[in-house]
DNA sequence: TTTCTACATGAGTAAAATTCATGGTTGGTT
DNA sequence: AACCAACCATGAATTTTACTCATGTAGAAA
């Protein structure tokens, strides 16, 4: 039978190298950890490493286990962090996922008052999972997934939290102030500044300029909204971002906005979040916040 | 610290109903278990069960200790099943999610290959999932999810098996024979037989139908690809389904396939398969093997 | 009230995990 | 080549943990 503590040797010893280092680490000597592993290869009728030498090196079931280790371990220990929680009457920890950059924004303005009703619930923000969002949420690496791009599936369950339209931000001084929307031509002129992904998750890409086979002159990536914010108030480019981040920032910068396109661009942004299981008050209590919680428009 | 056995006992008193029961199951006394847990109690800082006269109701972090137990577990048993397969040189078990009826057909049509040369694999086709194919392929529960609606999210990996085109079945003595094409008001006249599914998700509807908002004189679920073709053939009705199904069939029953529209419905089915993780080489075989499967046109 | 059933508890015991002491092997160093 | 240091394996002793047995308590049913 695969014990925690077996995992949690396998875990050790990779990310140390040795069983003597792995056993320090454990609080445990390294004859208990030998022979531990040893009665655990002689029950699962297999070895977990090769001993070449004085090297170890997984066979193809420790190469198995230390996968399920790095899997099952993480879960673990926040089921422990939960519980340890819940037995003092604090709430612990929400663990929130986001997919997009501009939604940043947005999630601190739910967090606060979120933090104010729940003075013992701790919020983390995660912004880079291993294998995407959903595969966060699924695999309980997160309990929240703030995303504009959900995926409705059995097991999981998003909900539109408000709409907005995308919208090009440009400087005051800009040319293309004249204009009261934009078409896609206007943009072969412009410097075009985006986050850092691919072409085909920018909405402006995918849903304006490409349908019309437009290119803008130049595209730039920046990682920071403010200070692509700060780039286009420079009057140095242009970019896509939420109305309703521009019209947060067009009081301190010389910015404005404009639709894309004739209806222009709607979105929504979702937060999904894992259905059909026993949920945390906490949980259920942020999603509903973030549904009432009013969006400037 | 939650260990295997703490929530083994969580899974087995929920089941059972008693800790009495719980224990024998066990094969332990009920002495041993309940100090095991109250061990555990006294270590987590808080109780499990609610002790109100001789019966248990779970507490809050009992609810949630039993979703964590109802979760890992299965996923631990699992590791335990794989390794001892590997040790005995036995390979083990791939287990197929179906989330579409008439895949089923094609798969056998796959496996019986696949077990010729993996004799050492058994294969486990499940049909349902608690929360879809989709959250059984990230918690482990399958290994391979084969669907005609693929996501393709970082963490899966989607493979395109093969291209179909989706046909309308009629009687050979049906009406309809003399149409090389069927459009949306043919079959306003007609009953249509389809799988116990929303309408939404049936393509007839949502690619043919409602576009051009026509329904059917009456609709019937049938559960059974072989019932569906044998009322068809009987003309009681017309159904659709992938032409390389029908045409399988057209040999024994009188049954004919036409285009449903100008362009057709054409679908692709999908293998679905979780990536970035240490992959087993029964796994990766199967994979190969569907890609590379002929499919009779 | 009595009886039955289910859980709790303390003390004793069996089992398991851990340590200590030691020996063997490997790979680098002098 | 010889030596040393690092690492792992192993047997026996020891500590720690888990388990059983016997018994107690309390709620529900007869």
């Amino acid at each position: 039978m695969i014990e925690r503590h077996h995992l949690a040797i396998l875990k050790s010893v990779d990310e140390l190298g040795s069983m003597t280092a792995a056993a320090e680490q454990l609080n445990l000597t390294q004859s208990a950890l030998s022979h531990t592993m040893k009665k655990f290869e002689d029950q699962m009728g297999t070895a977990v490493w090769q001993r070449t030498g004085r090297r170890l090196s997984l066979t193809q079931a420790g190469q198995y286990l230390l996968a399920v280790a790095k899997r099952l371990l993480p879960q673990l220990e926040h089921a422990d962090q939960v519980v340890r929680h819940m037995a003092r009457g604090e709430k612990g920890r929400l663990r929130i996922g986001m997919e997009c950059y501009p939604c940043y924004q947005w999630l601190l303005g739910i967090v606060a008052p979120y933090l104010q009703q729940w003075p013992d619930v701790d919020v983390d923000v995660k912004q880079k999972f291993q294998f995407g969002g959903m595969a966060a949420l699924f695999s309980h690496d997160i309990d929240v997934l703030v995303t504009p791009d959900p995926l409705d599936k059995p097991g999981v369950k998003f909900l539109p939290v408000f709409d907005y339209e995308q919208v090009l931000v440009i400087s005051a001084q800009s040319d293309l102030t004249s204009r009261t929307v934009i078409q896609p031509d206007d943009l072969q002129q412009q410097t075009l500044l985006a986050y850092p992904v691919d072409k085909e998750r920018l909405d402006i890409y995918s849903q304006f300029l490409t349908p019309a086979q437009c290119l803008p002159a130049r595209h730039k990536s920046v990682e920071d909204t403010e200070i692509m914010l700060q780039l286009v108030a420079a009057n140095r480019g242009v970019s896509a971002l939420p109305k309703w981040l521009v019209d947060q920032f067009r009081e301190s910068l010389p910015i404005e906005s404009r639709p894309l396109g004739d209806p222009g661009i709607h979105k929504q942004i979702h937060l999904g979040f894992r259905d059909g299981e026993q949920g945390l008050d906490y949980v259920d209590a942020f999603m509903q916040l973030a549904m009432l919680h009013p969006v400037s428009p």
